[in-house]
DNA sequence: TTTAGCACTCTTTACTGCAGAGTGCTAACT
DNA sequence: AGTTAGCACTCTGCAGTAAAGAGTGCTAAA
């Protein structure tokens, strides 16, 4: 006993590990009797019945009640997921997969997050997200005014992380072409790299003193620029395969479910969550864990996506604790490296550095 | 008897609608005798069970089984909602409501939609959706080129909508700022107001010629135009408060929830539904009225938002069959109202008229 | 045409007993 | 000391039954 540096003999790795195993796949609670059946270990049931009670003492598994069998507990499953799990290695196919859909797609960061995390729920049958997280830091890196009728102009900025957008602005005196020219130039030279606290009321002076006889655009062009970088700082999240979740028992009770349902369309808890988890390559949030009340049924395991240091969004699995965190784990390994691909070879805005396939688990 | 020209008596009109009223609010089915309670009709409830038998016979009610109460058909809730319903007239309160969290979030038009679906979850307490249906003719008003490196720049499209979309390119020979401009220029000449199957050769032929010494820019442009109208015709449809489905016991039975679930992802249906129902001001769709499979047990009511005759988008609420409509519909009429005016007030393409208030059923 | 009364049907709930699964413990074995 | 066989015990799940309740349909009378 206590042959090994964790505190676990092999025997006991090795029966915790079948029966985590097992119940992943089944969901109940499983016995001595399964594992003597479908694990040739060289002993009998009860000396199986005496490795899971000491496992139990440990607090690697627990008894829903008297004589049911054995489910794993939080701790089994941190265990398992943190010493036991095997890495899935995808086939084939699923590479071939991911290739051909997230290819076609090819687009924005948004776009290509959707369409991963649409892969994400089809590939490992649980519910995926997609996170786009909160960038306090974006700025506007540039400024470009798109003229429409005489008292009617588009606003576009592009911010510093590559994305783009817009507002519509009415004007009350019309305007001219060459006048939203000068705006965007005058724009370009004093609103550069600002976040929303950076920009002060000289800036606003100096912005209406610079448009000279256009100085009525600048009140609105401001709030408009507020309302652009309130936008681009918004992160979201986007839920895909929400159906899959109801497919696992643990998830029939309502109440438990409908707080769920709820915590997703606050986006805000797993905006939370990922710039928490910000340093981690992956992470893997077992029930409680998580400081999101709601999952305590639940496992979250997800994946930023990073570029040059940055985060630029992540991609998670959620469903039940009893989750296949082989494949789950493997899917995303697979999948971010397609997406770190995809994002060097052109459509954002820097080119270079690709962060490839390095696999470790975050804590 | 037959003495109303729609075939009902005022008393089964009476007893009709209040069995709907109860079975709206209980979910169970209702009897006789709960009618002689709630209803001051001179009669015992051996004539309400008369009556309510022959209501059966025409189909308005029927028995989930022998000795049951009665619950309204699918024919009865389409005679409640065309002829029975009085219109819910929204409390100040709620008025207010819209009023202020709709104009502090005044934006784009995907926006306020999103915003208002929001807000009809949280009046009605039902699921509600924003839909932005598929705009099959939309086309590129405008183009502007955006400047960022050597080998890198941003295309942005104008729609006849007034949506923006825009591209990253990257280029494999270096462009000036000068060429950008000139290639907008040439863009807004040639590729302006096409839809997509509008582009043929000639069009990409006479784009390289007009480029000169850009013309390499040619076929990543028109690429991304392809791309920028496609995601401009794409139809999306946002859920908002999916969890207060599970509150109504009618989707406790997984197997049919998951099914909606899955419906709900695959916006495909819900888009069709729109473009097929586009004439009408509100629509209610009742169990298998909408053909979308899964809907037996419930019902949809959505009302376009339109704008100097076109459908820009759509709010409907989705719920049990036995919705309470009078408050669905006073609420979609209310939020539309609000809508079309703070459309009208800006931030939208075309300044102008305004449809308003003016409340009808569709059939 | 309406009403009172009653028999009938069907669901819901509670309770019972039984079979099955799985454990924990003890005593014997290596 | 670790392992094993055997057995008693506990708890769940299921089938069956009985009783209560709800609501109807029908009949006969007003």
């Amino acid at each position: 006993m206590r042959s090994e540096k964790d505190g676990l003999s092999e025997r006991k790795k090795q029966i915790l590990k079948a029966i985590v195993q097992a119940h992943i796949e089944g969901g109940e609670p499983v016995g001595s009797k399964y594992i003597l059946e479908n694990q040739h270990l060289n002993c009998s049931s009860a000396t199986i019945r005496n490795e899971m009670a000491e496992l139990e003492n440990l607090g690697y598994l627990e008894q829903p009640h008297a004589s049911a069998g054995r489910v794993p507990s939080e701790q089994g499953y941190r265990f398992y997921v943190d010493s036991l799990v095997e890495h899935y290695v995808m086939t084939a196919n699923e590479v071939a997969q991911i290739n051909r859909l997230l290819r076609a797609k090819m687009g924005e960061l948004d776009q290509i997050l959707v369409e991963a995390s649409n892969l994400a729920a089809n590939l490992t049958n649980y519910t995926a997200i997609a996170i786009k997280p909160r960038a306090s830091l974006v700025t506007v890196s540039k400024f470009e005014t798109i003229y429409l009728e005489p008292d009617h102009y588009i606003l576009v900025a592009v911010s510093s992380t590559g994305s783009v957008k817009s507002k519509h602005l009415q004007t009350k005196e019309p305007v001219t072409p060459e006048a939203l020219e000068n705006l965007s130039g005058v724009l370009n030279m004093l609103m550069i790299n600002l976040s929303a606290d950076q920009i002060t009321l000289p800036h606003m002076m100096k912005l209406e003193a610079l448009l000279g006889n256009d100085a009525h655009l600048a009140a609105d062009v401001i709030k408009a620029i507020y309302d652009l970088l309130k936008e681009l700082d918004d992160g979201e999240v986007k839920v895909s395969g929400l159906d899959r979740l109801l497919q696992y028992p643990e998830y029939s009770d309502m109440g438990q479910l409908q707080a769920l349902l709820g915590t997703l369309e606050n986006k805000e808890e797993f905006l939370d969550l990922v710039s928490k988890n910000e340093g981690e390559d992956v992470s893997v949030l077992i029930g409680s864990e998580s400081e999101v009340k709601v999952m305590n049924n639940s496992a979250l395991v997800f994946k930023p996506i990073i570029k040059d240091g940055k985060t630029l969004g992540a991609i998670g699995v959620l469903g039940p604790r009893r989750m296949d965190y082989a494949k789950v784990l493997g899917t995303l390994e697979g999948l971010s490296g397609n997406i770190a691909d995809l994002i060097g070879t052109g459509n954002q805005i820097t080119g270079g550095v690709s962060n490839g396939q390095d696999a470790k688990e975050g804590g």
